[in-house]
DNA sequence: ATAATAATAGGAATTATTACTATTAATTTT
DNA sequence: AAAATTAATAGTAATAATTCCTATTATTAT
């Protein structure tokens, strides 16, 4: 893969953030450093940078959201502020009964864990 | 709420199927019955069954997809076929942890596992 | 330095979903 | 049972996230 600007842009901009970005989001940031970087360019790479491992996209109902954090978790969603947080739970016991139980060969567990953060008591 | 076929025919669709069927899959179905259903009147009956508790929805990356089954349980998803399998194991401990570990007031443990069902040896 | 060709910007196209509106049909009142 | 009320509908337009397309630009190999 060829180097680009645009694509390390937005590499470093997932990287510099907890907060998983839609790709929407990663556009208005990048743009404060490529001015005239277009929607298509954020799409094209984040598509690359999630084939190559370097980021990971988590569904967030129909938003698409891109997470830098590669080892294996999970989130919590806050519904009041729609926050999203990485938890670290284990969730190999899971992987070994549904393989078992149910011939399921699995390639990974996502948990989303929805419910009300601490910020609003 | 007032009674309507459309919604009592877009009800028993999805009661009659465990397949998960997008908006889409009903309205085609429901073509059948009412040929001139409108997909609007699908979304719209989608939306007051789920807030009634009589469907729930689960999102499957950028669709939305309509299950009957109301009790707790998560699912399986292939990626060869694309299928959405319910599985029930409990994920009490889960949520009992998270709650004390992150003081997260939890309300629901979303969980799909990903990977090769048994129908692709 | 030049040639070859990924990557880009910008815009058009697509897909899932929601909003709008005049008409229809279910319920309520008489 | 007929008239009045008002949810619900069909059909269509609008929106939002994402993908596709194409002439131009920028990176890399020669």
């Amino acid at each position: 893969m060829r180097y680009s600007y645009q694509r390390e842009t937005i590499r470093k901009i997932i990287s510099n953030t907890n907060t998983h970005p839609t790709a929407d989001m990663i556009f208005q940031q990048a743009k404060h450093r490529i001015p005239n970087i277009s929607l298509g360019t954020v799409y094209r790479n984040l598509k690359q940078l999630e084939a190559g491992g370097d980021v990971r996209m988590i569904c967030d109902g129909k938003v698409s959201r891109y997470d830098w954090n590669m080892r294996p978790h999970h989130h919590l969603k806050c519904k009041i502020c729609g926050d999203i947080t990485d938890i670290h739970i284990l969730s190999d016991d899971i992987r070994s009964g549904v393989q078992k139980k149910y011939k399921f060969e699995v390639d990974d567990v996502e948990m989303t864990i929805i419910g009300t953060c601490n910020k609003h008591k």
